[in-house]
DNA sequence: CTGTTAGCGCGTTCAG
DNA sequence: CTGAACGCGCTAACAG
């Protein structure tokens, strides 16, 4: 392997003027940078981060703890995330939970000897004793999706997104509208959603019958069961809102079995803007969240609050509805 | 920050033995290896991997070059890698060019300094430079998903997996076959997946007309275009296969807009194998490629030639055929 | 069984 | 403007 020490000697210098070059510090003649800048050409060396990091504590390398990118909404972000630190020269080591939460702990301590700068957390919970080790961890944290309490957030406007869905619903005359949600452990999907949904419905006097309102996981086929429970009431809603895109590509799939027409017969709606959702028939009416945008916004904070110490801060990101055919 | 210094004086040891104890090298009595344990437990110290690395030049981390993860293979293929790579301690360092070539050769450039043990290719094109840069790196490489001369790589079957579809048309009854497919710069996708449709056609003696070859690219849109293409000849195919899941979809976006019945007017399969095709209308007829296990296998060629110098071997995955109603 | 010593590759004073 | 010297945190001989 080919050090700055063999730069120096080839370039007839010492390590250090090498090294004022590398970094653009202090003076160096015109002659010696030529020379030294025409040897680390030829040579094609690249000086050890590992080292540097040694040296300078900043490793330019950013976690990223996550539960899976086999869906649209974190691999988007984890786009718009890498994009905007390549910008700066970070790169992104990945630790993947797959779903096991008692992961995050572990990795939470691997990103730590691996010396990261920074940490992105995409949360689906928000766990007090995962919450508490992030904080010893004294480790610029932003956390994406969820609110917690005394960290720097960016989370998307899950209540108030909602609630502008339910309230188009309404605008388009429907009275009588199911929910398929996820469980309320997850804050944002599973207890805020439906809090923009029940309270909007409560807003303009409508009743919400039990049987309407259903609990599905991520995945399609929950989407799918959860119409299935909805239809079997005797009081039939006319519309559903559905938390996310999949649970509503569930649902409609379910309705086109059993002779549904869509939006006739029932309307329904997704989260998300999936690429899927605006293929389907009929295109579904969502909510876009603009992942990769909020991956920019998460990656401009984290390197904001990396030199200015820590803030807590909330960010709030935009939601824009999107207006298909399904409803 | 602690060190392994402040963890020797508290436990009243030297370096050296803190160490043994974290690396179960040597003799360490059982005296001194608790009180060890105990101040590190106590602390919560974690030993530097970059300092480690500096020491060992192995730094544990891999690196993995893609074109992105917002496409179910590629974030399949890591989600497999990722399991077994942290099964040995072994972190991913995320090189997402998002479709930009230029940044293939950057990226090599970052992953050397950044001292990754070996380096994972998700490649889409071959480019002689840079597979000419990567075999310079000297560092154990795999690449998936297309061949390459004097490399490790682990290859889907897209000869056989096309062949052996279009046999399944031909085998339902099918003689004009239509075929959507990419640019053959990608030699996999592109180029294998289309002879195996050429030879199996040829092979039972049946023509293909030019209109009925149809190129796209990787969205869904796209398949819609071509279907539409396909549709505008006089000579009607009764079937299509597309080369991704995404471009069947598209296709069949189009067909039930002119009012085909699938698979009655029109049979279509994809390739890929992707969540939604199970839920289409109907389920999609398409190559599963086992993705993740895909990843696992990388992860363990990786592995296994990290230690045993370098082996350019050929691996190809398995697939299987996925019958469902769409034919 | 344990401590001492010597770097790994780099950045940063501090004298020249 | 430049080089010598030191140390970041750790592991690996080498003596004890």
């Amino acid at each position: 392997m080919i050090t700055i020490k063999d730069i120096a000697e080839m370039a007839n210098v010492s390590r250090s003027t090498v090294s004022r070059v590398l970094n653009n510090s202090g003076y160096v003649s015109e002659d010696a940078r030529k020379r030294v800048e025409q040897v680390i050409k030829d040579t094609g060396y690249v000086p050890s981060t590992n080292a540097k990091a040694l040296r300078t504590k900043k490793s330019k390398v950013i976690g990223v703890i996550l539960p899976t990118i086999q869906t649209e909404t974190p691999s988007r972000i984890v786009t718009g995330l890498g994009r905007e630190l390549s910008k700066h020269g970070y790169q992104i080591l990945l630790a993947n939970t797959d779903h096991q939460k008692e992961k995050e702990m572990e990795y939470l301590q691997v990103l730590k000897i691996h010396q990261v700068d920074g940490i992105v957390l995409l949360a689906t919970n928000t766990d007090k004793k995962l919450i508490e080790a992030i904080k010893k961890l004294n480790i610029p944290v932003v956390v994406v999706g969820q609110e917690v309490e005394g960290l720097l957030c960016v989370t998307y406007d899950d209540y108030q997104s909602a609630r502008e869905l339910t309230k188009y619903f309404i605008d388009k005359g429907h009275r009588k509208i199911a929910f398929i949600g996820v469980d309320e452990s997850d804050r944002a999907v599973g207890y805020e959603r439906k809090r923009g949904y029940l309270d909007e419905m409560a807003a303009n006097g409508l009743s919400v019958e039990q049987s309407w309102v259903q609990k599905g996981v991520f995945n399609i086929h929950s989407g799918y069961e959860a119409m299935q429970k909805i239809l079997e009431t005797n009081n039939k809603p006319t519309a559903t809102l559905a938390v996310t895109d999949r649970l509503a590509i569930g649902a409609m799939s379910y309705l086109r079995e059993v002779g549904f027409n869509i939006p006739t017969d029932m309307a329904i709606s997704g989260i998300g803007n999936s690429e899927m959702s605006q293929h389907l028939n009929p295109p579904l009416t969502t909510i876009d969240y603009e992942n990769e945008k909020a991956g920019e916004e998460v990656a401009k904070q984290l390197l904001a609050s990396m030199d200015s110490q820590q803030v807590a801060k909330k960010i709030v990101m935009d939601y824009r509805l999107i207006i298909r055919e399904s409803v």
